[in-house]
DNA sequence: CCCGACATGGTGGATTCCACCACCCCGGCA
DNA sequence: TGCCGGGGTGGTGGAATCCACCATGTCGGG
């Protein structure tokens, strides 16, 4: 805490852009960001959008980006500022834990995501972490993420895994046809289509059935924008 | 809004209560309120059980609540308030616009409801008017439940035929929850949950548990935040 | 030639689903 | 006043499922 920084040209402050379409989460994060002399809010952003243009031209060196926006276009976002090259670093904020998420961000190009439950007095530990060049995690999903990795070898989602009947089989249950009717469309017995369903759930590390339908009506709903 | 309450140290000012998961949301709330001279926060809980501690203990003029709670979700802390008799005047504030909750959150108690999209600087007009005793709604809600109500015509998929503990367990199948897990999040028997269950598919029209299951996810994906 | 991945199928025990039923409480209504 | 209906909570029992193993046949590649 450096008190008597508060000369004009030395030491320029970090600017900073935070995107999220709840007013009161960008002033709550503001108002953190507030406390630390060094750090700087240049402009905030509802939408895409206008977040895209206000990057462009005001540059900042960090962008705070929310997840939580409609039809998954938190996360254009992110590939479209990465797409331009030479943008800022982006910690993404969400209220989702969901490690699917969060390893799309990453790979879209977010250097760290952080979920709005567990954010303490961390959103600044992450902007740090961020900032240094690191990539930062919240807390459960760093384990989550690494078990997932070492456990079996991962690609985009781990989906390319899958053998063709299984992405068929796949796309299936996340259309909402049930085991026996599955079977019954592919001409196969219902214990077949169990077998298919064990493996998916081993290479995508899921535990339940439950798990496992979920995922896949995420998937088919990605898959279709 | 009276000139003579200007007396000097005294008029004690309105305590105000939030109750919130998203410690930033909890912020921005606060730095808000702050603005207020006549305002102050007088405690702030990110869970229902906290929340009804500190209201019993501090007994604040007026309680700020998401709706969008784990565990016994916000609805419950609003029954709960109100079931205490004598208890603050409670606003809602929420992520999700749907007619759903807010008609719920006044019929159980709140006196206002608004949506955390709508909430430019309104949060603060939202205060005055609940604390003068008035309903308030954010924009686009009145109108909506006024012409619902005229028209007669409900539901954007029907599910506003599900009673309140329906809809709860509704809003935990999409989150991924099994029914065990539910069960045991709720303090209720597996049968329990199987009935609810089992009335929600009847009144969604939905055959099997996987197109509960489905419908469940979808939903908690289109309005969430 | 054999190993591993893939597809197909099975067995059996645990779990869940689901139709139906039972009880309590409470708010309306005859 | 009493009765009725809906909501919330539980239970029973049979069907369907899940799921951990296992078995077979077929490939393609070391």
């Amino acid at each position: 805490m450096n008190a008597l920084s508060e000369q004009p040209a030395v030491a320029p402050p970090i600017r900073i852009a935070i995107v999220d379409d709840h007013p009161l989460v960008r002033e709550g994060l503001a108002a953190r960001i507030a406390t630390q002399p060094d750090l700087q809010v240049c402009c905030e952003a509802a939408d895409p959008d206008s977040a895209l243009e206000l990057i462009r031209t005001r540059r900042p060196d960090l962008a705070i980006v929310d997840v939580g926006l409609k039809q998954g276009s938190g996360l254009d976002l992110v590939k479209a500022i990465t797409a331009e090259g030479n943008g800022p670093k982006m910690l993404v904020v969400s209220a989702y834990d969901e490690e699917l998420f969060a390893e799309r961000m990453l790979r879209a190009g977010a250097h760290g995501y952080v979920n709005k439950q567990e954010l303490h007095g961390s959103v600044l530990e992450a902007i740090r972490a961020v900032l240094a060049g690191e990539i930062y995690l919240s807390s459960g999903l760093a384990q989550r993420l690494a078990s997932q990795a070492v456990s079996g070898r991962r690609g985009t989602q781990g989906l390319e895994l899958l053998s063709d009947r299984e992405l068929q089989i796949f796309e299936l249950i996340g259309r909402g046809s049930g085991t026996r009717a599955i079977a019954a469309q592919l001409h196969l017995s219902v214990h077949t289509v169990e077998s298919h369903r064990e493996h998916i759930r081993a290479k995508l590390n899921l535990r339940n059935g439950t798990e496992l339908l979920r995922r896949a009506v995420l998937w088919t709903l990605e898959s279709r924008a």
